[in-house]
DNA sequence: AGCACGCCGACT
DNA sequence: GTCGGCGTGCTC
């Protein structure tokens, strides 16, 4: 048997399946999905089998070393899945197979010099041969990190076959080896002995009898001989050493997760709009039709109860579904919300988990223990093979397009995976993405509207204030009178508030006054923003720090200021105007650290706070029911990026700031704050009129040929040489225009916002188009023509249907 | 991605 | 005359 094999290198040359022969032995084994290690070339890499054959047509084959899998980790539908990722965003279709695995599924790459002449290495390479580990073994990455200067030797001696180069191909997921002990020698010698022994050794007594009580096959780790059975490492190494007992390394799966469960929740009764929603769900799971749903909710409509109860009934089918939420809203309180109703039937991936943990969440999928799999982005590959129901929460967040290669939108690999299954998928949103409600409007998708909130509160009434005329009245303060009073009252009342920021840090940028010097970041084309703590200039793109100075690096004189407003200085002015007030700040300074960012939300849901101040992380799913005051310090923040998609942004954003407001029992209010009161998006937002925006912002879009009427394919170039980059995006250029159609309107190459990032100049080139059956081929070409031009060369990224443009 | 093959400049 | 630069091409 011949096994079609692609191997783990990304690169276009080879982004086709080799042949192999299958080893006699084998051949009843190896099945399509599975990984394998093969010889390439003259090395071994890691490869995944996509089908069998009898013949090849190729004259010489090799043969397939080793098999890695038991079970294919890859389906017959995710197999022809990462062909269709590969080819629909171009990139290499091992690059699509990895990115629907487990990370620790990822092959490492060793190269390991051996001593074969241990005397002659001694003898001719004395300085080489001190770095070899026990005088026989060292990874060649070693030598050429931190003995680059033996590099010569090396390559000598491996000459004269002193030293060999061996290569093997690791695999992390069997890496977790743990030491384990076990008898060594047959039961009868092992009582022999534990009658000879000294009359004091009684621990080792101890040990003997058990391993003679015990299977003669059973193997222990030694940290559960010791924890559990209270033998100590002495005894077991003496007894070791004696050879009665032997130690070895095996393999040990973790713990399985275990989850302190929850209080189980049963199906809560749905409003008649919920009804009218899920009906037409259930009637399409139940005849496995493959339809797209666009439920439209005003936020705290209840649509999570919604999907609870779509999930229920595939289930009982006995079928699977896959729920995405963005990272960001996968809090305890949504995980035990889905445990409390499926119990042990969940698995849940989010990025708290380790690695381990992660591959543990997605061999329960891939072994049929668990029905539904909740987690972000990338769990919408979860290899289940009867999946019944896909739903994707929050569906406009970009955060569902993976921004490097593949770049993929986990809504496509939905639809997709939904289309193959024969199973509807559910796109759920208060503020759905303008292309999503155009095909809800053309009837490609099928609209689910929630107009009401489900406890039948209405949205909060939202103020504009106009902050242009607080400056012309002289308040010069970042809060409007409106806001601060409104503060002071809730203050007074025991009410809580929350107050949106979308910058971090204390100021934006630093300026000289005497100069106009702004202090910006040595690798990036982009002002530092100053932070309070250790009085730092921080670069927010590359991580880049230095110390605030205190006179200008340009001119010399003290008259460094600092302007904008970022989150901690909003906090310390919160500090300086209303003592009384404790204040939690919320951003990524402050949540760092690993459940950061729940032990900050516990603290203001117990009431140890009365002020919450944060950036973007606060906007999603807070619910808690002393809010009764929204702020939002500076709507426009976001609307003038250079990004078609700012109105749509901030039209979300501010929505769903405006959500967090009285969802219990006390009435709310929102206060929105900005330079620009008459923008659509502000007053859209304000008036909670979804439909509104949407018709405004497609009139803009049709005039400027954006999505949802054009199609966009967005390429970057980058290198260290500004004009090496530029050449090349001329050229790209060049060769769009030789191939594609007059109709497709081709930009650039140009400059963006930020021209410069970790030392590497950027240049774009965009191609807007409706149907361009030219476009893939001429992609293709220009990224086998730019690929190959070294590390610190050019790179080139193509990205179809872009979600950020900057 | 690696690595070999191959064709032109600065050294023993 | 060699050592070594990186352009081109191949890996079942």
């Amino acid at each position: 048997m011949i096994a079609e094999v692609y191997v783990d290198i990304p690169a276009s040359p080879v982004d086709k399946p080799f042949d192999y022969q299958i080893p006699e032995k084998l051949s009843d084994f190896v099945r399509p999905g599975m990984r394998v290690i093969v010889p390439f070339g003259r090395t071994k890499r890691l490869g995944f089998v996509a089908s069998l054959k009898e013949e090849s047509s190729f004259g010489k084959l090799k043969t397939i070393e080793r098999v890695v899998d038991n079970l294919p980790v890859l389906t017959g539908e995710l197999l022809d899945l990462g062909r269709w990722l590969a080819d629909t965003t171009l990139c290499p279709t091992v690059s699509a197979f990895l990115a629907m695995l487990p990370a620790v599924m990822k092959a490492e790459y060793h190269k390991i010099l051996t001593a074969e002449n241990t005397e002659q290495l001694q003898l001719r390479f004395p300085r080489l041969a001190q770095l070899f580990l026990s005088g026989k073994m060292i990874e060649w990455d070693v030598i050429e990190k931190k003995h680059p200067e033996r590099l010569k030797e090396v390559n000598e001696a491996l000459d004269e076959n002193i030293i060999s180069l061996n290569r093997f191909v690791g695999n992390q997921a069997n890496a977790r080896k743990v030491l384990a002990v076990s008898a060594a020698v047959p039961r009868e010698r092992l009582i022999k002995a534990a009658e000879g022994l000294d009359a004091r050794s009684i621990r080792q007594k101890e040990v003997l009898s058990f391993f003679i009580e015990s299977d003669q096959q059973l193997q222990l780790p030694v940290s559960e001989l010791i924890k559990k059975y209270h033998f100590s490492r002495e005894t077991l190494g003496r007894l070791v050493k004696k050879s009665l007992l032997k130690q070895e390394f095996i393999e040990q799966f973790r713990d399985p997760y275990v989850h302190r469960p929850g209080p189980p929740t049963r199906p809560l009764p749905l409003t008649g709009e919920q009804k009218q929603a899920l009906t037409p769900i259930l009637n399409s799971i139940e005849k496995s039709e493959n339809r797209v749903f666009l439920c439209h909710g005003v936020t705290g409509s209840g649509k999570t109860e919604i999907y609870l109860q779509a999930i229920q009934k595939v289930i009982a089918l006995g079928k699977q579904a896959i729920v995405l939420v963005p990272e960001i809203s996968l809090t305890p309180q949504m995980v035990d919300r889905f445990k409390g109703r499926f119990g042990a039937e969940v698995a849940v991936m989010h990025s708290g988990l380790s690695r381990g943990e992660k591959y543990d969440e997605w061999r329960k999928i891939r072994e049929g223990l668990v029905k539904v799999a909740v987690g972000a982005r990338s769990a919408i590959f979860a290899p289940f093979e009867r999946l019944g129901l896909i739903i994707i929460d929050e569906e406009h967040e970009t955060s569902y397009k993976q921004d490097d290669s593949p770049r993929y939108h986990a809504r496509d690999v939905a639809i997709y995976r939904a289309h193959r299954h024969g199973c509807p998928v559910v796109l759920g949103s208060a503020t759905p993405s303008l292309e999503s409600y155009a095909r809800a409007q053309k009837k490609v998708y099928t609209l689910l509207s929630l107009k009401d909130r489900f406890n039948h509160h209405p949205m909060p009434p939202v103020e504009i204030v106009d902050l242009r005329e607080e400056m012309r009245e002289g308040n010069h303060s970042m809060f409007s009178r409106v806001l601060f009073n409104k503060i002071r009252d809730r203050l007074k009342k025991g009410e809580q508030i929350v107050l949106f920021l979308n910058r971090r840090g204390y100021s934006t940028f630093v300026m000289c006054r005497s100069c106009g010097t702004v202090i910006k970041c040595p690798h990036c084309d982009i002002s530092l923003t100053y932070h309070h703590a250790g009085r730092l200039l921080k670069c927010h793109y590359c991580g880049y720090e230095e110390r605030a100075p205190e006179t200008c690096p340009a001119c010399g004189s003290d008259s460094m200021r600092y302007f904008g407003t970022g989150t901690q200085k909003v906090e310390t002015e919160l500090n300086r105007l209303l003592p009384e007030a404790r204040v939690i700040r919320m951003d990524v300074d402050t949540t760092r650290q690993k459940g950061g960012h729940e032990k900050l939300l516990r603290q203001f849901g117990e009431q140890k706070a009365d002020i919450l101040l944060g950036t973007q992380m606060i906007a999603k799913g807070l619910d808690f029911p002393k809010v009764t005051l929204v702020g939002v310090l500076a709507a426009d923040s976001m609307l003038h990026l250079p990004d078609f998609r700012a109105s749509e942004k901030t039209f979300q954003l501010l929505t769903q700031v405006s959500g967090r407001a009285g969802r219990h029992d006390l009435p709310g209010e929102v206060v929105i704050q900005s330079y620009t009161p008459d923008h659509y998006a502000i007053v859209d937002a304000a008036h909670h009129d979804y439909a509104r925006f949407y018709h405004e912002e497609m009139q803009i879009r049709h005039r400027l040929g954006y999505p949802p009427f054009y199609f966009l394919a967005l390429i970057n170039l980058t290198h260290s040489e500004p004009a090496r980059a530029a050449d090349a995006a001329e050229r790209i250029v060049s060769m769009l225009k030789n191939n594609l159609s007059r109709s497709a309107r081709i930009y650039g190459p140009v400059v963006p916002a930020i021209a410069r990032i970790k030392d590497r100049y950027r240049y774009q080139c965009m191609v807007k188009y409706k149907r361009e059956p030219a476009l893939f081929p001429v992609l293709r070409k220009i990224s086998l023509h730019f690929q190959n031009t070294g590390k610190d060369g050019l790179q080139l990224s193509i990205d179809l249907n872009p979600v950020v443009l900057m």
